[in-house]
RNA sequence: GCCGAAGUGGUGGAAUGGCAGACACGAUCGCCUCAAAAGCGAUUGGGGGUGACUCCGUGUGGGUUCGAAUCCCACCUUCGGCACCA
């Protein structure tokens, strides 16, 4: 190879990233090069990242972004010797593909497989993700739903999934019931419409009691504090006691929960919700219409109105009275709806003398206010004016007076519980899975009604329940599934007798398909099982999953309940799924989301066939830190482009070389380092600033640079660079004339030797200012640069007729010389 | 109200106790071109000075330190979560 490949190279050096994409890709795909042997379970790296689901906007640029991350950190395992598996499927069922569906006016069993189709061929497979699909799974079909109806009659045997009555949450548009999670603010987390409270029969499934296990397997996870956090906050652990209040006229009792035992001596009323069980009978005939009134117009109000704090307290008296355990005394019994029916026992003590929102009730209505609770004297108030809501010294509280309060929440419940009257209890503001779905998209609850045998699960055997096609897959607002009209599917036989029976025609959740999904990825060849023992044992749990932080308490929760309740029905050896999760930030435009309606929509497809999947990724990622939100610029894209570009042209003109004796390769070295620990951390902006460094450094240095020096500068960038930018990488690399395939080689290692600096630059200050830099010898004496820095004519005028009275050394780095 | 994160050039961001503004975008000027695009090169926080230089500067005010964008306290602003949760 001679050295006459000169300038004219340069202008050719611009290259069409699409041929390069189609060519790769092919090959890619005819050598298998992303095909996972699953087999072989040495150093194991099961890289996970979510899964989309089919809908009318196609793919987006947030999916792109997520991709991009999660694949370069996948390759990059791969290039460090991990065996990764890196699999992709489709949430297929659910409202989105639905709507979608409704509003196109297509069976979705039609579109959205055309969908996926579009989605992968078109949309997902030019990203240039080392997704190994032979592995890949779709929630819709009947070889993944089969499973999800299993999952749920594990759930029924083990008494977790239960049918009863309770006030939830129903979507006036989406037609159907939310579960809590679904709704944000009042409002359904699909389409924004305000949710409405009805009393309903539903299907749950019992989180609840996974609340503590939830709660507690949190510490030790590789999670991001703050997505702990938040699922800390949704659980929301509260302890305190539960104290009986007998009726008046002894014929039962009413509990309540409290976290302020101590002020029980102070409890002058008792709240029930409206909607309380004992409300009827403990209502005397001369308030039923003023109570029948005030609990229609609370069944009436939306949720979000229940939810405001800024309004007036509204109750109403029962009539009835109760009996304070620790006084005695008889107190009202009202009814308010500040008091929820579905937190602690759905009734309060009201202790106004201590309370915000008992004092305000109180006073509107005026009931007595006592004080229990003498407060220290700088936060003295007075008790008619404004609740004391801190601790003090108990005072009119019989034998605990003169106890600090504190104290006195143990003693009283002690008291009472040993009157029978009361205990500790723990209560959580989690609510139960609702899992129902008046909806036609998603898997058929696998349970029967038989009038003779009642609620019937589906034998396993006979599983799937198919999902049929329907001419009208319309929801119909009714309370039931449009499955409820199709005869042929709910007329059965009960399982048990054969009797005539009717299939439950209701829908599970969306979320309850992908509370699983990564479980089936390593078993798709198994259609006899949900997922094999020996698979599971040898790839699960997840060692890296990257998500979106609107999944905290939906998708990341129940996929961990899931996984819990399967370990502790045997079928898993782990109790969490994920063990390390990262959180993305979001892609957003002119400063808000993405959304329609705002019109502020980036098309990824655009600036993919604009610049090529390589400089979008790369983009993606250079945007600012991966795991924060991102503002999506459509001129710095090329900036990128320039870089790969140059990338191009000097891997191109590579035999322009120097004649010199060699330049200094220690930025190569650094550069490795620099890399290595960035991708470590997902700073995947700062890494490609190092690999722009270390292009930038090339131009420069080449002159300097023998043949092999630059050859192997370029080879190191280029493997860099491979799992930002794999097809680029790919094709530069067998420019530099190197065997297939870049993406089967390791990942460089730094020479230590290499990293220690030859000349370091040491900055003199002067009472802390920066006054002369003096580039010298690593390694230089304290006593060298102080000499060096006296003579320096930068510094000797600050030091003129001055005592340096401290000098503080920094090796190689700093030297500051406090004068005066 | 409670809990948390963040505030740095015209813009995205870098630096997590030691040279503020790496790397980019944009802008200005230049080279190349008949011209443009692309590409390449230079300049680019603000004030002052012909200049070597110098002063100011990381939301605001205080503190710790030889030294603070970085640590501590208070406040302001923005964003996120929870909230009549007893």
């Amino acid at each position: 190879m001679a050295q006459q490949v000169g300038e004219a190279s340069r202008a050719d050096a611009r290259y069409d990233p699409h041929e390069i994409e189609r060519r790769w890709i092919a090959r890619w795909e005819e050598s298998g090069l992303y095909r996972t042997d699953l087999s072989a379970v040495d150093r194991k790296y099961y890289n996970l990242m979510e899964f989309p689901y089919p809908s009318a906007e196609g793919l987006h640029v947030g999916h792109a972004y997520t991709y991009s991350g999660a694949d370069t950190n996948g390759r990059y395992k791969r290039m460090q010797g991990y065996n990764v598996f890196q699999p992709m499927g489709f949430d297929a069922f659910g409202i989105h593909s639905e709507n979608y569906a409704l509003k196109v006016g297509i069976n979705p069993m039609t579109l959205t497989q055309r969908t996926v189709t579009r989605y992968r061929n078109e949309q997902m497979g030019r990203l240039g993700c080392m997704w190994d699909w032979s592995h890949a799974v779709n929630t819709s079909q009947p070889d993944y739903y089969r499973w999800t109806q299993w999952l749920f009659l594990q759930m029924y045997k083990a008494g977790l999934a239960v049918r009863k009555s309770a006030p939830v949450n129903w979507c006036p548009k989406d037609l159907t019931v939310l579960a809590n999670e679904q709704v944000i603010d009042g409002r359904c987390e699909r389409c924004d419409s305000e949710v409405v409270q009805r009393e309903m029969t539903q299907w749950f499934f019992r989180i609840t009691e996974y609340a503590e296990h939830l709660l507690s397997g949190l510490d030790g996870l590789d999670w991001p504090e703050m997505s702990k956090r938040l699922q800390r906050n949704w659980i929301g652990k509260s302890e305190g006691s539960q104290l009986t209040f007998d009726l008046a006229d002894g014929s039962d009792r009413i509990s309540v929960f409290t976290t302020r035992p101590d002020t029980v001596y102070g409890a002058t009323y008792v709240v029930l919700a409206p909607e309380h069980p004992l409300v009827e009978k403990v209502t005397v005939a001369s308030q039923s219409v003023q109570v029948e009134e005030y609990r229609k117009v609370t069944s009436l109000k939306k949720e979000i109105e229940r939810l405001s704090l800024d309004k007036e307290k509204t109750g109403a008296f029962t009539g009835g009275y109760a009996v304070n355990p620790a006084t005695g005394e008889r107190v009202p019994i009202w009814i308010a709806d500040y008091v929820l029916l579905t937190y602690g026992t759905g009734a309060i003590m009201a202790v106004p003398g201590h309370d915000e929102r008992d004092h305000e009730f109180a006073r509107k209505f005026g009931l007595p206010i006592t004080q229990v609770i003498e407060p220290p004297a700088e936060f003295a108030v007075d008790i008619r004016d404004e609740a004391y809501t801190g601790a003090g010294t108990m005072v009119t509280s019989g034998q605990f007076d003169g106890m600090p309060s504190e104290e006195a929440k143990r003693a009283i419940t002690e008291k009472l519980q040993a009157e029978g009257k009361g205990e500790q209890k723990v209560t959580y503001r989690l609510r139960d899975w609702l899992i129902s779905r008046q909806r036609y998209w998603g898997p058929p609850i696998p349970i029967v009604y038989c009038p003779e045998h009642g609620e019937v699960p589906v034998p396993e055997e006979q599983l799937p329940v198919l999902l049929p096609e329907v001419e009208n897959f319309r929801p119909t607002g009714t309370g039931k599934s449009p499955l409820a009209s199709v005869e042929s599917f709910y007329k059965t036989e009960c399982p048990v007798c054969g009797g005539p029976a009717v299939r439950e025609t209701d829908v599970s959740d969306t979320f309850l398909d992908s509370s699983w999904y990564y479980l089936r990825y390593p078993s798709t060849e198994y259609d006899d099982r949900p997922f094999d023992a020996e698979r599971t044992r040898n790839w699960l749990p997840v060692d890296s999953y990257m998500g979106g932080k609107e999944h905290i308490v939906l998708h990341h929760l129940y996929s961990r309940f899931v996984t819990k309740v399967l370990h502790d029905l045997g079928h898993l050896a782990f109790e969490e799924p994920f063990t390390r999760l990262r959180l993305h930030g979001m892609v957003t435009k002119d400063g808000a989301k993405m959304s329609k309606s705002r019109g502020n929509v980036v098309n990824p497809d655009e600036f993919r066939q604009q610049y090529g999947a390589d400089a979008f990724r790369t983009y993606l990622l250079f945007m600012g830190p991966y795991e924060d939100d991102n503002e999506f610029s459509v001129s710095a894209v090329q900036g990128v482009a320039r870089f790969l570009g140059r990338v191009y042209s000097q891997v191109d003109t590579r035999e322009e070389y120097g004649s010199g004796p060699g330049a200094d390769m220690r930025t190569l070295h650094r550069t490795i380092t620099r890399v290595t620990s960035e991708l470590d951390a997902l700073r995947y902006h700062t890494s490609i600033a190092a690999l722009m460094e270390m292009s930038n450094w090339i131009s420069s240095a080449r002159a300097q640079m023998t043949q092999a020096q630059l050859q192997s500068a370029l080879e190191h960038l280029v493997l860099m660079l491979a799992p930002i930018a794999p097809y680029s990488a790919e094709e530069l690399w067998h420019r530099l004339g190197r065997e297939y395939s870049v993406h089967l080689q390791a990942w460089p290692v730094a020479d230590e030797a290499m990293l220690a600096e030859a000349m370091a630059t040491v900055v003199v200050q002067v009472n802390g200012r920066v006054r002369e830099r003096l580039t010298l010898p690593a390694g230089t004496s304290e006593e060298d640069v102080t000499a060096l820095a006296r003579e320096s004519a930068k510094v000797r005028p600050y030091l003129d007729g001055v005592q340096v009275r401290k000098a503080v050394w920094v090796p190689d780095k700093l030297l500051n010389l406090v004068v005066g």
